[in-house]
DNA sequence: TTAAATAGGACTAAAATGGTCGTATATTAA
DNA sequence: TTAATATACGACCATTTTAGTCCTATTTAA
């Protein structure tokens, strides 16, 4: 429980690797799934949604791969999260995930007001921690 | 992604429920199963854990239920989360979930300690809130 | 033209979660 | 002493989520 996704986790490994490499230098899929022991196909795809976002570039074809979108200290944790995950999908508790009708005891519930706190300070972290601390 | 489960809403939810009452009162499993939308089963389970743990304590038979097992402001949140989910069980990442061996990139990984930095201030969290200041 | 690389949809397997069922036991009151 | 009401608890099942695989297409450098 409160577990961040492997996705989450692959996609933090493979950005902070190319981010601790020299700008110049452009990272294959493989060479991180090799280097992290990931599986590639999953790799890829995390990869292809971190560059829809623009956090990381893309270069296809021979000799291509990645590199970064833009400085690791603009890159946020929370930047990596929703990129993976949606925004949607990260919350404490689910009736802040989709719409509140969703959850049948949406009125009577009685712990939604306090969690969202810890909701919005755990959210601040991740806004605040970027890329270049973890490097 | 990063959820409470549903068991530890329903506690949460019930414990709560039970330190907004009158200390003499004793509350049955179904009663908060009614007032909640929460189904009997999985909640006279959940009750049965927080019980273990003595966070409130049972009487059974007829005219029995639950009270208290002691006041609300010693109670924790993570004292609730911890009874129904087990300590280890509530983790970010993966690894420090069980022995470290069960992760294959427990070696080459290089977010686990950024990332227990951010865990560190979540348990924090869930440590230093009370029941009585969610009642 | 070939090889190496990303792009991306469809699918499957495995694990976690949520929920149910059946039975036992305890207690009170009629 | 019996009936009714309550908790105790293991076993089980269904659903959802997560993790991982497969296949094909496209791009591009040499």
């Amino acid at each position: 429980m409160l577990h961040l996704s492997k996705k989450v986790e692959y996609g933090l490994i493979a950005i902070r690797h190319i981010a601790s490499q020299p700008v110049s230098e452009v990272i294959t899929a493989k060479e991180l799934s090799d280097k992290y022991q990931i599986p590639f196909d999953m790799l890829a795809k995390i990869l292809q949604k971190l560059s829809k976002k623009g956090l990381i570039v893309s270069y296809q074809g021979v000799r291509g791969g990645y590199v970064l979108g833009r400085r690791s200290d603009q890159i946020k944790l929370s930047d990596v999260i929703y990129a993976i995950e949606g925004k949607q999908n990260v919350s404490l508790i689910n009736c802040e995930k989709e719409n509140p009708d969703s959850c049948n005891i949406y009125q009577t519930c009685t712990i939604k007001n306090p969690l969202s706190k810890i909701q919005n300070i755990i959210n601040g972290m991740f806004d605040e921690m970027t890329i270049s601390e973890i490097v």
